[in-house]
DNA sequence: TGAATAAAAGACATCGTTGTCCTTTATGGT
DNA sequence: ACCATAAAGGACAACGATGTCTTTTATTCA
């Protein structure tokens, strides 16, 4: 599936929060899970991490939350893939051979560089603030995980 | 990481068993295990499972084995595909939306479309025969799973 | 018919991902 | 100081992918 449900969480969170910015200094977890309809404890474990990896910063207590900073909303979509499902897929042979490289390579090794280089130069040249560019109810939506009819988050902002 | 290792170690004895046909009718999975060094009983499921498809033939008892068709050698790799991982890969969206399209995309919609396309179009233009061409020692250490020294298969054959 | 061989089948174990819950720590407001 | 809020931390559960083991079924050969 090219990346895991915890990439999927991470990078939907983080565009919350860059999304909410102008609105609040500090995003809280709950509110994030119930907006993106992502569980909420899990969320939390991913949140925590990125936090410990410098991408975002936490505030405890009443109106603390979740900010993030300039630096992160330059910061290459590579850098977040390899903070939760790491680089395998461009590191390692797609059959998990060890022994695969150009001149030993297995038989999908030429076909599969290709397609690996490609993803890779996506991953490294597009920043989280590239995502960013829209409308913002619209891209909400985008980013939420139920079915949108246009109904739901209309009333809350 | 694109593929699981259940899909690696179906295309791997596959290949395997195409590369025997020239000198037995049969190939043993206790034999494709031990070349491969992949895990026997595992690689045992996955081939029932292959034969249930049709995409292989077996026959129990002595001299039994694995064997495949001329039409398996001229299937496409995105049916293995299908038959292992499935083709979530092609059909859902990379963060997992449900509601993700083109009318509605996420925001990694149209890069990934992109790379998607690009990776089934690999898929579905290469056969199984395709990865066939080359000299035949050589193939099979392309698809051994240990570190090749150059002494290991030498005696073998 | 009996013995050996090899796949099929199914029970079970391990492990990583995903997810839940409860307790602890830090902070702000009163 | 006390209370409420919110993240951090850690224990544990559920699940799918991966892997092992034993029994059953089919086939060959003598």
């Amino acid at each position: 599936m090219i990346f895991s449900k915890t990439f999927g969480y991470a990078l939907r969170g983080i565009l919350y929060i860059a999304l909410m910015q102008d609105e609040k200094r500090f995003v809280q977890i709950e509110e994030m899970a119930q907006k993106l309809g992502v569980p909420r404890h899990f969320l939390g474990k991913i949140m925590k991490r990125l936090v410990k990896e410098g991408m975002l910063l936490s505030v405890k207590g009443p109106y603390g939350g979740y900010t993030l900073s300039d630096a992160t909303l330059q910061m290459p979509l590579l850098r977040l893939e390899d903070l939760t499902d790491g680089l395998g897929t461009f590191n390692n042979c797609v059959l998990r051979l060890r022994a695969c490289n150009a001149t030993n390579p297995c038989p999908l090794h030429f076909q599969m560089e290709r397609i690996k280089g490609d993803l890779r130069r996506v991953m490294e040249t597009t920043t989280i603030a590239d995502l960013l560019h829209k409308d913002k109810k619209e891209f909400i939506n985008s980013i939420a995980t139920y079915e949108f009819d246009g109904s739901m988050l209309e009333n809350e902002n």
